[in-house]
DNA sequence: CTGTGTGAAGGAGTTCACAGCG
DNA sequence: CGCTGTGAACTCCTTCACACAG
């Protein structure tokens, strides 16, 4: 039995699952059911169920999950329990907001460096990490054996980079530059895409059936 | 006819052909296939006919489609025909992050105020707009009829200030805050939960068929 | 002859319903 | 009896294949 072909969608789901266990834990919760996980996160106790059994059979039947196993299973599957080291590349409004922000939030993945090309910058601290200059990237990437990189350099300068870092050994780029990447198959990019989300999110502010929004819109019809 | 049930799917995929247009009328294209945009976005050709068709025929048989005129369709089928007014709520780091890239990035959409309940920030600047405290809040989304709130505020208020929006007249909300608002089901949310987002990116670090990184999370299996 | 528009087929994700175990 | 685990049904999105218009 493999774990080939577990869909993109479960994925993104148990992050969502973790952060609820590691609170139930913090309340010192034993055993949840998925009914009340459905409950807390929205999504439904089958799919919740569905989602965890790509992976095995971690519930008990009659009672539900214990709380503490079923976190640390996830955070295996994820593949953080070990923490996970990244980098930060580029480091202006939405790079620092993005590390403060991970600092605080996000006990699972330490930033291991940060690094602009911007010299006005370089020197500048993060919490108790200094922002080095690019050319001291590969030597961290190596020492570290740093795997995820964030990119959130600006749009003309990220391909160039992304290249560099995926010469360097990173494996999945999570990147917040408004360009597609074209980088081989087996990095895996994930996308954060401000301005085209909140562009989006226009488009269901008027009225969540867009009749009227777009009966306005295209009179001709 | 009526477009009552287009899937957020297609709807996400909007704005990227919105800014792959703007590109191309910068470079006075006046003529685009759906096999150019194809290799331009990732998405297959068929798909973005069939997007396009969801909202009409917009396209010339034998030769493909008026860059201009598919680009103001589309802003009219989102609702940025007229520039849409948001207000950002929670100055912080991610706040002041968001409405800087969003000055600078983003024609279509503009910021008419940035509120905060800290009186640390109130009065700072973010290029010409002043930041100004909660309590003016109000006013502001009554004198610009806005619909839209980008809530960047931390976890613990996000829900107290999301009813406070919504009773103030907010249609739709871009939620940087990492919990699950509880609002009426007409109004819409879109989350970025940039911590969960990292957390599900680590799982295809190490390799895209995760089959080795699987079998190394469950030995037992 | 080229590229759009679209019904039909295929694939993927979710929900349903219930068997089965504690 | 309660809650998990799961095949089957269902829904929705994507891809295919081709008719049709310029």
């Amino acid at each position: 039995m493999t774990y080939r072909n577990v869909s993109k969608f479960v994925i993104k789901r148990l992050p969502v699952y973790l952060r609820k266990l590691d609170n139930l834990i913090s309340y010192d919760v034993e055993v949840v059911s998925s009914q009340k996980l459905s409950e807390e996160t929205g999504f439904t106790a089958e799919q919740i169920r569905k989602d965890l059994a790509c992976f095995g059979a971690f519930g008990t039947r009659g009672s539900g999950y214990n709380v503490e196993y079923l976190r640390d299973k996830i955070l295996k599957i994820i593949g953080l329990h070990k923490q996970t080291r990244v980098i930060v590349v580029g480091v202006g409004n939405l790079g620092k907001a993005f590390s403060r922000y991970n600092f605080i939030n996000n006990p699972y993945v330490k930033i291991v460096g940060l690094f602009d090309s911007d010299t006005e910058v370089v020197g500048e601290k993060i919490f108790y990490l200094k922002i080095e200059h690019i050319s001291e990237m590969k030597k961290v990437l190596v020492e570290e054996n740093v795997k995820v990189a964030i990119l959130a350099v600006p749009a003309k300068e990220a391909q160039k980079m992304a290249d560099q870092l995926v010469a360097d050994g990173i494996t999945a780029i999570f990147n917040f530059a408004p360009i597609k990447l074209k980088l081989p198959p087996e990095v895996y990019i994930h996308n954060v895409d401000l301005t085209l989300e909140l562009q989006s999110l226009i488009y269901f502010s008027s009225t969540k059936d867009n009749l009227v929004d777009l009966e306005d819109a295209f009179g001709n019809f």
